[in-house]
DNA sequence: TTCAACCTTACAGCTAGTGGAAGGTCAAGT
DNA sequence: ACTTGACCTTCCACTAGCTGTAAGGTTGAA
């Protein structure tokens, strides 16, 4: 099939299809046109990609994830390590913008929002601690 | 004073300085022999700057609020509109994340991490749908 | 034959910087 | 007088993960 066609059945675009084969992370074979032909077990990889990108693993990780994927004497082990280090990104991601919500929920509250040049955010970020 | 000592004074980078000064955001005036000059009121804007981004403002926004503190004809409304849009942001991150978090510390609690390759991460990831 | 719908490569741009090279300036120490 | 070191300058390249666009080639059908 071609990329298109290959595109619709994984869910990934043609253009990051091409950019993933720029990167080492997919191949493919040529027709005698010059064109991209794939097969069902490409397919599954860039489904895989596709799935390893949406829960957030970085394209280092997925080439690893997909190594692994494809070694029958992999560990599970290392896919979990793999998955755990994300988790804990992913961890301290979500208490930094908690973080960020509070401190920008708290300055809102402060600013009254009206005609007025007086803001608690400007006064803020301008460094009145009050 | 020269770029170093108001790096130091305002926590921007040098780099970040003259990086911002190439988008418009910050100005310098130049010494006769080419050195870029800051006063404090140019220290202000940069810590300004800096503090706005610390609270996760794209610099598109640190633009619009530093033009706002500069107005004095400003209504704290239009400086609360930009904080509660980027607070929406911020939240739909968070949400995202924890979607995210859950979904993959369920996967880690199913994957046995021995040396078996057996592993709940890599069938999901292959569309095993179990 | 011509048209749309494919396909190709290559380059530019996005965010928000950071790193490094190559070279200029200046004050202090020897 | 000379050198050293700490500054300073500009410019280009790189990061992540694509996306947009240009310029052109191929194919099947009306």
């Amino acid at each position: 099939m071609q990329i298109k066609a290959a595109s619709l059945a994984s869910g990934l675009p043609a253009k990051t299809i091409r950019y993933y084969e720029s990167l080492g992370l997919l191949r493919s074979k040529r027709a005698a046109n010059g064109y991209r032909r794939y097969s069902e077990d490409d397919v599954e990889q860039m489904r895989f990609l596709h799935r390893a990108r949406s829960l957030g693993f970085s394209l280092d990780e997925c080439r690893d994830l997909l190594e692994l994927y494809q070694d029958p004497t992999r560990a599970s082990s290392e896919v979990r390590r793999i998955a755990e280090h994300h988790l804990v990104e992913v961890n301290a991601k979500i208490e930094q913008l908690q973080q960020l919500k509070a401190s920008l929920g708290e300055l809102i509250q402060q600013c009254p929002g009206n005609d007025s040049p007086d803001c608690a955010i400007l006064d803020t970020l301008a460094g009145d601690d009050r």
